[in-house]
DNA sequence: AACGATGTTTCATTATTTGGAACATCAGAA
DNA sequence: TTCTGATGTTCCAAATAATGAAACATCGTT
């Protein structure tokens, strides 16, 4: 996943990132036979990291899970690198007056970071959604981003992606997902005819800076249960409202500090 | 914070907690001025947090900021580190049972981390508690929790608290504190009368593993305009079913591997 | 043009990381 | 009990990677 690690730290991340893509608390030996480090130098490494907090030793079985100290870093990170507390507000009165599920998402090295969620049915749990990742290609969001990237971004991201067929309506393909994008681009938002999960539905916008760049998106999802593309159309006028005003405060917000207009910060 | 730094990992994550530490993007500048790092090791650490996406750098200021790498992390240790995943229906049924904001926490060296919350009021944004520390000897969740601890573990846990007095009723030292926790066990329950904050009370209760390891805690939290001790109290069943409910979801969790019996991991 | 402040690179020195291998610990089988 | 295989922990000389003073570059200001 992460470049040729640099270093010790490059190493020590590593060994973090084999810890979190486990579902469950992991031994030293499955790591050692995940890891392609030497016996000694993981062990000296888990050590470390259990040190400083990032990793938890439970002794009674010798596993490692995540430590507490990434949940604290990780709600600085919300804090200051994303959308989320200026698009707070936003999203919740698109969320009330759609009565729809309500998603903020980001680019993330190619991939889509979700970082906000409003749930219009059940009360929502805080860190359920928020930190999930998805494709690129095959989500609302993702396309209504990849639409307006420059096309040297562009290149460089659709060179990620998969192109994984989840359900018979995903766009299978760099050709095909190319052709959406220019439809996408034209019309303004982007469209998931349950491209990436059967039943899910969803309408997208991307959030643009005055400049233009792409700083993340909105989108509202259903069920094809309960409604179809064409109602959720029918609420575009309420998204497209609710991205122009993040991508104003967005550009308000840009560190008064210096005096410069950089808005979004994002991979 | 974090102890003595453990080679060059444990200087790159003091890196990582000073950027996190500050509200806005900062500047090279401004970071060596905190950091006693010399100028070229910080450097090429901040270098390397970059290049690993745990940091980004804004180039057309020169500024760093949390990288979204972290939101993932974070997620997954939420979802293997922490009990929010197995409270998540019991919370939501005592937030709608109740009609008040409910708060989730686990102790995370001797402060208080908040892993979930439910607002009943207004529909709840996601990263915005999660994440958040506070102290322990001035909540009800950190004192339910202390109330329940070794002695050995207490003492040590004291040891690093502040007793800084947040509102005239704060508990500000530790003999105080340790009469409170008294009648805290021995009524199975902890109150707040506003001793972090002014205005807020709540009554919270500890979640115990059969062997009586305390796991975290669950909170009841209400506004001095709009209720009173009295009547949150009213709702301790409610509370201390939801930490039984939690407790024995969370004691038949333990990793069905290797047949164990252990509960909870932390710090 | 000269200055001060911030950001970036260099390079010989030094200290840290490295990893093969020995050692320790434990559970189950004979 | 003793043996055996698997897992976890420690050692230490060799190799590598981190170090940091200082030089250099870049920018905005006077």
């Amino acid at each position: 996943m992460s470049a040729a690690g640099d270093g010790t730290v490059g190493k020590a991340l590593d060994v973090l990132d084999l810890v979190a893509a486990q579902e469950k608390p992991i031994r030293f030996a499955e790591l050692q036979r995940m890891s392609v480090l030497p016996k000694a130098t993981l062990y000296r490494l888990a050590q470390t990291l259990v040190n400083q907090g990032m990793l938890v030793h439970n002794p009674e079985n010798g596993t490692y899970s995540l430590g507490v100290r990434l949940v604290r870093l990780a709600h600085a990170a919300w804090r200051q690198a994303s959308l989320a507390p200026i698009a707070r507000r936003h999203l919740d009165s698109l969320s009330v007056d759609t009565g729809l599920t309500v998603h903020l998402a980001q680019m993330d090295y190619g991939h889509v970071l979700y970082v906000d969620k409003r749930n219009a049915l059940e009360p929502a749990a805080m860190f359920t959604d928020a930190g999930k990742v998805a494709p690129a290609y095959c989500t609302g969001v993702g396309k209504a981003m990849l639409a307006f990237l420059d096309a040297d971004e562009l290149d460089q991201i659709l060179g990620m992606q998969s192109f994984h067929r989840f359900t018979p309506t995903t766009l299978a393909s760099e050709a095909v997902l190319r052709q959406s994008l220019e439809r996408t681009r034209a019309r303004g938002f982007a469209t998931d005819r349950e491209e990436h999960e059967a039943g899910v539905i969803c309408v997208a916008m991307p959030i643009l800076s005055e400049e233009e760049r792409v700083l993340g998106a909105v989108s509202l999802t259903g069920s094809t249960l309960r409604t179809d593309l064409k109602s959720l159309e029918a609420h575009i006028p309420c998204l497209r409202q609710c991205v122009e005003a993040i991508a104003e405060e967005a550009s308000h917000w840009a560190f008064p500090v210096e005096g410069n207009e950089t808005g979004g910060r994002l991979g």
